[in-house]
DNA sequence: ATGTCTATGGACCGATAGGTACAAACTAAA
DNA sequence: TTTAGTTTGTACCTATCGGTCCATAGACAT
């Protein structure tokens, strides 16, 4: 039998695409060995615990992502510094439309929350929306906000974001989803 | 056999929250019948569709809840008062805290709308926010706000809820969601 | 070349999925 | 009481589910 050239790591986001196009219980092993190209063997070699573990892998996946791109950059400005910090949320509205396909794409963790996958997932899900809703609260506060309005504006966004998601999917436009994070610029910069 | 008090109107709320709990995909027929205590005969004699059918007529009754006890009362503020605009717009964040029981019960629109369910009822609920989002816009409109600015809130009023559905669960923190939907009022009144 | 270890496809498993068929048990009109 | 029509539980169907198993084809060190 022929060895493909599929590492663990080009299987995850393959994965990720199937359970954001199906759900947690419409991903089936047979959908997914056909989209990745994996035979059950190797599906079962890369990930012993099974459908739960490639979903938590994927989750996992995602999280170190946003961590890297999202949550430090806004965790890590100066502080005292207010420009900086309207710099670095102008930036994460950017690079949200581009993340989320302008709504085209699915947010897993919203997605799992809303489903009673949530409770097999409930640490990595909680841990996730925490980390943003902090960091986005931390970024406001050295723009300037006082901490405790800080704190609920962080939450609104990214509640206005995730549901955004499912308003311009349900609309069938994209657009409306980059409107919303438009506005989310303006609303986080002022 | 015994004739059991089961009119096809009090299985749907049955139904109903089993589609939130397990999503469409989970929710499996053995599990509707042992909650609904109805046998599958009974089960496809009131839904000759099988659980397509169930899910559409679940989405219909929900649909037509919102219309009458949210929607219609925001399209019925007559022109001119504003005061009265501000009531509804309160009373809306009310019963909507009430109806989600403060986040703990899930939007059935909202989940569909992220899974790929959504193709199979897309026009219901493009139909459902495009009302609900209609109707604040034109309670807003009411309440003295230029008719441009009335959509895009709106837009964002509903998209708000519904994230924040999906992250008060994520937090397993109902009075998250209460905030929200209290911060809510105060914007779309101020 | 040989042996060792990893990677792989696919046959196979029991369980359960959604759905159909139907006879029995009911109701209501005659 | 008969009859026609409606509800009902259940046995049964096929397809597919997630998961196990294993013979074997690679890679690689000797």
């Amino acid at each position: 039998m022929p060895r493909i050239v599929a590492e663990r790591q080009d299987v995850l986001p393959k994965l990720a695409e199937i359970f954001r196009k199906r759900g947690y219980d419409g991903a089936s092993l047979s959908e997914i060995g056909k989209a990745t190209g994996l035979g059950k063997g190797s599906l079962y070699h890369f990930f012993p615990g099974g459908k739960p573990q490639m979903a938590e892998d994927v989750l996992a996946e995602m999280d170190a992502w946003f961590e890297g791109n999202i949550f430090a950059p806004l965790r890590s400005i100066p502080a005292g510094d207010a420009k900086e910090a309207r710099v670095r949320l102008t930036e994460m509205c950017k690079a949200l439309d581009a993340y989320f396909k302008s709504g085209r794409r699915v947010c897993l963790f919203g997605a799992f929350a809303l489903a009673d996958t949530r409770e097999a997932y409930a640490p990595r899900i909680r841990g996730y929306f925490q980390r943003w809703i902090e960091a986005i609260a931390r970024a406001l506060v050295v723009a300037g906000r006082a901490p405790a309005d800080a704190r609920t504006e962080a939450f609104d966004a990214v509640a206005c974001i995730e549901g955004a998601i499912a308003l311009s999917r349900a609309a069938d436009n994209p657009p409306a989803f980059a409107g919303a994070i438009a506005r989310l610029q303006t609303r986080l910069t002022a």
